[in-house]
Order: structure tokens, then sequence, then C-alpha cells
DNA sequence: TGTACATCAGTGAACGCGCGTTCACTGATGTAC
DNA sequence: TGTACATCAGTGAACGCGCGTTCACTGATGTAC
């Protein structure tokens, strides 16, 4: 009876070690930072040698990117998958998008980190990624502004968003009583905006 | 007649060198980005040997932790320059805020990036050069909203102007025939918000 | 069912690199007398 | 005005480190016959 494959075996082929690298790399992303993302650290974990790694990706720049990808890619989910209520979707899906970064703090900052500012210029599938999450934020408005509206109003929303995501893994929210009430009252504050003087 | 102090003298001691550690790093940091800011290289520019450096500084982090107080304290006089228009200073200080940021793009990147995110907990000059941008956000609330307002109206207003900020740091507005008018059509939603369908 | 062989996912040793930091030092500066 | 000396901002050599990546290899796998 051939062994099953077990994750922890010592077998010399490990059977799915991209997978594996990819599961790992993101466990290290969360727990050190995106700094401390490296790939002999990576193999170490996985337990295998640094260079087998080479046999799946091209390097450590390539598991980053495929790391951003993996989470443009579940955000962009994450946000399909919010449900509608009775004031359409542009809420849950707010808020959606708001706990997959406080889930993730490491991963989001990743995506719109330094790192891939330039890239979104040359790689295609990034930059088609983090369009369907700015479609996605576009689409809630359509029946809500005029044509001409919607481009400075999904820059709205998506500014607003980003901006509470990263202040919320920032900590800001940490000496709030009620984080979540603290990020709705926010957001709902998109629909009405700040009374006027 | 002793030499006046000329910036590239050979002299054995520099004079000023604490500064011009700190214009350097600045450069390099806008130059390359946040990674690639790194004290050898600091002092090359300067030209002086690397170890030097320990004179002035505890070592790399505490140079980077001076940039970053150093562009909290230019974006809260930034902001605080800005004027009065015939609405309040809301919109002129929003202005100037985004201005400082893509200004300086990766010194912005690097106060408000991982690297600082843990130390906001206990680096006290930091807290407060933060909370001091923060403020001058708030202030300009106070006699628009109800006092319990205030601090779900500060927090969106920082949340928009944050992301914005980094949204247009990252090339957002890269294909925008205007980005100033665009930038202000954004902004002003935050006082109208969108219309509800 | 058994064997030869191609394939390719792993290993282990090694490379060069540039970094942050330390150390004992030396040269310049300015102050006390 | 001149000299001795303390101070301290610089130097230069060296350290250990861990990284990404390369290379020639070897072991396991599965397929053709």
């Amino acid at each position: 009876m051939p062994r099953k494959k077990s994750p922890q075996s010592d077998r010399y082929h490990h059977g799915n070690l991209r997978a594996a690298l990819l599961v790992t790399a993101r466990q290290l992303l969360e727990e050190n930072g995106v700094s401390a993302l490296n790939l002999r650290e990576i193999a170490r974990r996985v337990g295998v040698t640094a260079p087998s790694a080479y046999h799946h990706f091209s390097g450590l720049e390539a598991i980053a990117t495929a790391l951003a990808e993996l989470g443009f890619e579940e955000l962009a989910q994450q946000m399909e998958a919010a449900p509608t209520n009775e004031k359409g979707r542009l809420m849950p899906s707010g808020l959606a998008y708001i706990a997959f970064a406080r889930s993730n703090p490491a991963l989001y900052r990743l995506m719109f980190g330094e790192r891939f500012a330039a890239k979104f210029v040359d790689s295609d599938s990034l930059k088609m990624l983090r369009l369907r999450a700015y479609e996605r934020v576009k689409s809630g408005l359509e029946k809500r502004v005029s044509t001409e509206s919607i481009a400075p109003g999904a820059l709205f929303l998506w500014s607003l968003i980003h901006g509470l995501a990263l202040l919320t893994i920032d900590g800001q929210l940490r000496h709030e009583a009620d984080p979540e009430a603290m990020i709705i009252s926010v957001l709902r504050l998109a629909g009405t905006g700040l009374p006027p003087s």
C-alpha cells in the first residue's frame, strides 16, 4: 500500500511543494511582516532546502507576487460574497473589504506596498486583479450617481475604505470600545457626508 | 583666515554631519524607496565612513525614526500654513495634506509603514506627532458636527485623505487628465456624501 | 508483471554580496592657564 | 600670544551574519515496452 500523502512525511519528493511554499510564506508574512519575508526561512519552515523552491518559482519576488495575486483574488471574492442589504451592497462590500484587511494585515500591506506600486504599471495579472477590486467598489455606484460622477465617486469610496483599512491595521482603533461600530459609523458617512457648517 | 564651512570641503571634521546625514538619507529614501534606506549608502553619499554616523545616531533605525519625525512635523506645519477659505479650512488643509504626500511619497510611506506601526504604541514623540496631524483634521470639525460625531467624523476624514494620498502615490491618478481637479472632487464628496439611491 | 530509462523534484556545498555594527585608533578643535 | 591637554568627531580594518542564487548531483517516480 503506497503511503498516502501526509503533510509532514519525510518523503524525498514533497508532492505539493508549490502550494506548501505559498501557505508557509503567507504565515511567515503575517507573523513577522513584509520585511521578514524571505526565501530561506520559507524553505526552512516547509522542511526543504532553499534551492528546491526554484523548481516552482523564479525567485523570492515571484513568491511575493503570487501572494499578492492570491490576496487580490481573495479580497475580490469576499467582496463578491458579501450579502445585499436593503440599501444595496455598498455597505456589505465595504465591511467585507475591511474585514479582509483586518484578518490579513501584512498581506494587505504587501498588496498595496511600495514593492508593487511600480509593478502595477507593467504586470498585467496584478493590474487586472487590482482593477477587479476597484470595479467592485464602482459597480455599486452606477445606479446611484450620474455617469460623470462615477469616477470621482469610486475613487472617493476606495480612498475612504483603503485609508480606513490601513489605519485600522495600524492600530488606530486600538482604544475603541467597539471597533465594528466605529467602522460602520465611518462608512455610513460616505453616504451622508459631513453636514456643512 | 579660517576656512568658512563649505558643504563639500575635505575637512577631517565635517561640522554638521548629523544634519547632512538626514538630508542625504531623505534624498536616498525618495530616490530608491523605503527598502533601499541603508546606513552605509547614506555615509557613502555624504563622503564619510559608516561608523562616523554612530556619533550622531544610535543606528539606522534611529535615522529612520528621525526622518519620520521630520515628516510628521513638516506635514503638520504645512497643514497649519494652509489658508482658510470661505467654507473653513478643511478643504485647504486636505489639499495641503495630499500635496505633502505627493511631494514626499517615499517619506509618506515610511511614516505610515509597517516599520512604525508597532512603534506608535511606545514611542512618545512619534505618537504625539502623528496625533498632531490627526488633531488638525479634527479641529476643523468641531464647529460642524455634534460632539459625539467628532470621533467618527475625524476618522472618516483621515481615512479618506490617507487613502487618497496613498492611492495617488501608487499612481492611481496616472491617467487622469487633471489630477488636481480629481483630488478636489473627491475631497468635496466628504462634505456632501454620495446621494442615496 | 517486470525492467530500463527518461524525467524532474529534491539535495548539499558553495558563491559573492552588502549589510549593521564594534573596536582601537588618530586627527582636529577649542579651552585653561 | 603661546602651549598643554582634554574632548570628541572622524578613520580603517574587521566581525559575523543571513541573504538570494548557482551548480552539479542524486533519489524517487512513472511510463514504455
